[in-house]
DNA sequence: GCATAATGCAATTTATATGTGACATTTAGA
DNA sequence: TCTAAATGTCACATATAAATTGCATTATGC
């Protein structure tokens, strides 16, 4: 399933998906495809990701309540 | 790093690794690998290991605040 | 001390996350 | 409308998570 909150916290920081991959350290691809929910990330990648937009894995990774 | 938290959450359901990683739906050594920190999950299986001990991936698998 | 369960560890195999490069499609601004 | 950036998608290669099996080592209770 798409993560939604993903791209909503990656337009906030007015970052494209290829420049947050730069940040992260990971392909445009590798973004893109998370934010579709087309695969399953690593921990360190979700982890890497959240650093660079200033959230927690809850706030982005964790199901909704 | 090791994951204490990962080991202590286990361990107050009195759950071997071996009884954790078949609720979760895994082996054994990918549980006992995790918590040496000896690797890498991937999202689903920290998702599915933070449902089956009832914390949520901030409790278990962010860095410690 | 002894027996058993729990855990660590190592080699090999398999599945899949991720990288790379190229191209198509969509979106946004002039 | 035109153009360029952003995004989606595909094929293929590589790295590594995870499975499997077996054995060694470390607890823990009797």
């Amino acid at each position: 399933m798409k993560n939604i909150r993903l791209k909503m916290a990656r337009i906030e920081m007015d970052l494209s998906q290829e420049e947050l991959a730069k940040k992260v350290g990971v392909t445009r691809q590798t973004i893109g495809l998370i934010e579709l929910g087309k695969y399953n990330p690593t921990l360190s990648v979700c982890i890497a990701i959240c650093k660079t937009l200033n959230k927690t894995l809850d706030e982005l990774f964790w199901e909704q309540s």
